[in-house]
DNA sequence: GCACACTTCAAATGCTCATTTGAGAGGAGA
DNA sequence: TCTCCTCTCAAATGAGCATTTGAAGTGTGC
């Protein structure tokens, strides 16, 4: 006689679903169990069942988001194409990750929360996650970069390009009260990466160049 | 018989200023009052004496920290110098002032925080100091950016400027884990501040030009 | 000395929240 | 039917915290 709805789905199922939105939203010190519990339609003491303690959840939330993701990289560019073309793909596919409101659409906020302010328990899988992108991203960097930039060079670039992408989840807040008309979100992705791949393309380009930016 | 150290700073002051920094490194929810107090010395119930609750603790800190440092400009300027000298002018002190240590060290820090995580009664305050930064890098890529680009190019390449700064604090943890050997931190400002100045005024030429940034 | 305002203090007070408890519901196997 | 075993539930429990209280200190003008 239950409901076909809600209760159907396993509660642990629920409740690592909807702990991931709510730790994304709030943090973890923010979040409540409550509110989990109330949102997964469960038990306040279903956490300490299944879980053991908020901490043990929001760890198990991180597992569960990985392999929900298992492809971090852009799925639709060949490793062997060029540079820019997979750049572009790299840009567009972290934006669309940060943005995306989808199904694993908390790990992006979650990961940008964890990134400014992480928690102890994270560390090593951020690490994980990050170092690959990196990698990637640092592989392209270095087939587009002049001869004459340093390793130091190619970093920096690198974080140039992921600082402007993460720009938009990060100061998200910020731009929406600075330009209210002016949305920001997924819907924006394909000409956010069309200004990021074009200005980085440059950038990239002038770095490897040995002459300075503005001291001639 | 007081020591003449601690005690001799009025009550009122010492929490203003303990209060910032807890703030910004604890974010205003995770701050304790009991914690703001013991640094500063001062009894529990000073903050409710002083300043009513941690709400308008937290909105008189901001102010504080405002008039602490009213000069948001980079001093070491004039208004009338190139384009590319006030770019880099602007990106060293932003860069400076997110990373500084010193007296308002933790007003950068706070800005941060809230950037990505805005408390009610912020949104103002950030929105008035924000604007003025924005504005100011927006007259710069006005005249660097060539003729055919748009309002919106324009912006997208302010963001593009500002993110490339931030990420340096707001992914700060991320970094030190990725690079355990190479530190982010004020010393570094001027090579940070070089390549971003580099990456970002090649970036810009591109955006104005009409041709588009991979295919060439 | 004496009243008075301004500050500080230690000890409540009460709220929110994570965690625990102990009592069941439901189903599977004998 | 009886017995486990798994899972859910409502109601404690207790810790951490902001806030309040009422009793002192401390100085200043008289």
């Amino acid at each position: 006689m239950t409901p076909p709805s809600g209760r159907s789905r396993d509660t642990r199922q629920r409740l690592l679903e909807v702990a991931g939105e709510v730790f994304a939203e709030r943090g973890f010190r923010d979040a409540t169990i409550q509110e989990i519990c109330r949102r997964a339609d469960a038990n306040i003491a279903a956490v300490h069942y299944h879980f053991g303690d908020k901490e043990e959840l929001y760890r198990t939330v991180i597992q569960y988001a990985e392999q929900c993701a298992p492809e971090n990289a852009p799925a639709d560019v060949a490793p062997e194409a060029p540079a820019e073309k997979r750049l572009r793909a790299h840009i567009e596919s972290f934006l669309v990750r940060l943005f995306d409101e989808g199904q694993p659409a908390w790990f992006g906020k979650l990961m940008a929360r964890e990134m400014s302010d992480p928690t102890p328990g994270l560390d090593v899988i951020v690490q994980e996650k990050v170092r690959v992108s990196y990698r990637r991203v640092e592989a392209i960097v270095r087939e587009l970069v002049g001869s004459g930039a340093s390793d130091d060079d190619v970093r920096a670039c690198v974080l140039s390009v992921q600082g402007q992408c993460l720009f938009y989840r990060h100061c998200h807040p910020v731009l929406t009260r600075l330009f209210p008309d002016r949305p920001f979100g997924r819907e924006e992705v394909p000409e956010l990466a069309r200004h990021i791949v074009r200005f980085s393309l440059a950038g990239i380009r002038a770095t490897g160049r040995p002459r300075k930016g503005a001291a001639g």
